[in-house]
DNA sequence: GATAGACTGGACCATACAGTCTATTCTTCC
DNA sequence: GGAAGAATAGACTGTATGGTCCAGTCTATC
């Protein structure tokens, strides 16, 4: 999975803002400067004739990583259905690869230490992929493709059925089997749609055992 | 929430071990031996009697946190309902606190410097946890109380609706509000159950749309 | 061909830190 | 009272690292 856009090997500020991409997302902000620059085939001086310290840079990282992994809504000619297909193999795809695992890491560990930069992440980056989800599921519901409940908690759900425990995973060891992705997302989807069927009454009786 | 045992406060060893595992969970490995020594209000030497190295030392409280952390599955007398309950509320309590969520960043943090003892923390946590989960759905398949399915994708559906998006958010920032939890793990346990509801001929229809 | 600006490579500095060593003190048990 | 074992304080070592400085090179532009 490549993040960021085509480097252009003549520019050396690209060049740098992709080597600290790659560095950070294997070992995280404790990566040297000077494997960055190594990496960039740079010197040390270049890289802080770019940006002021390693704190800026990793900054820089984390905004344009961030953007890279926001994942778009697309379909609207599609059903309900098609669409959150789409939406969770995407979603998992980038998500659950290499690097983006890698950034999640890199940048939840540095939540201490960076505590503003990790939550602005999180309200440019998942927050901002929460929000064009709940559009749909809003106007599902308004349709009655789904039964009404809270966006925010349909959104949740939706989102932590695709990674959660995935996730999870392989942020200790593991990754997906790219084979298997396609199946396993339409099970959690027709598992979803299912949570969030339009009542019945039949359902309704089930659930108050 | 008091991760291990009450230290005796005579005992250097345990000494050690409690003031590691604050600071490890505060600042995660990075956090420098010295600190725990002071933490411990011990010698570093006294710190080295005990642990031959900084690793080794992580990887004790690694363990101990690790079974620490484990969520039991009691109450065979209640409905299935209500065993969910108990442990969606135990099991979001862990691992939702701000020590829960200290450890799993730390731990997963040093993914790539130390990859058997996260392998190991997944398999003997998080896998442990998941497998007498899936006893208990299993057992509810076998007596037609939810939908016959796989148990272990059951079983992941909801550890990752429990958490799922919350570990993620507040891994970055914030934290849960203790006193919405009840309510909340009643809805996520509800929309569970909707979703591996026993079949019936209209959900299935629902579906199909 | 001169000037300006970017890049280079390497020396250099200050700091942090894991881990070792030692001389001393304290406690406990015989 | 003395021996043994544990704890202490602090000096010391070696290494990694972020960041600075500088002398020199390369390139493009006028």
């Amino acid at each position: 999975m490549t993040l960021l856009p085509d480097v252009d090997p003549a520019d050396c500020r690209s060049r740098v803002i992709q080597a600290a991409t790659e560095v950070f997302i294997e070992d995280g902000y404790r990566a040297s400067i000077d494997r960055v620059a190594a990496r960039a085939g740079v010197a040390r001086q270049t890289l802080y004739n770019h940006f002021p310290s390693k704190a800026d840079l990793f900054g820089e990282v984390v905004r344009l990583v961030t953007d890279a992994l926001l994942v778009t809504l697309d379909g609207n000619g599609f059903t309900l259905r098609e669409r959150l297909l789409r939406f969770g193999i995407a979603y998992r795809l980038k998500l659950l690869s290499v690097e983006g695992l890698g950034f999640y890491r890199a940048v939840v560990s540095e939540a201490t230490r960076f505590p503003e930069l990790v939550d602005n992440f999180y309200r440019t980056g998942p927050m901002q992929t929460a929000a064009r989800l709940a559009i749909i599921l809003q106007r599902a519901m308004d349709d009655k493709e789904i039964r009404q409940d809270n966006p925010a908690f349909a959104t949740s759900m939706l989102l932590s059925m695709l990674v959660g425990n995935d996730r999870s995973r392989y942020l200790c060891s593991g990754e997906p089997s790219p084979a298997e992705e396609p199946i396993l997302v339409g099970r959690i989807i027709d598992c979803y749609l299912r949570a969030f069927a339009i009542d019945t009454e039949l359902s309704t009786a089930t659930l108050s055992t």
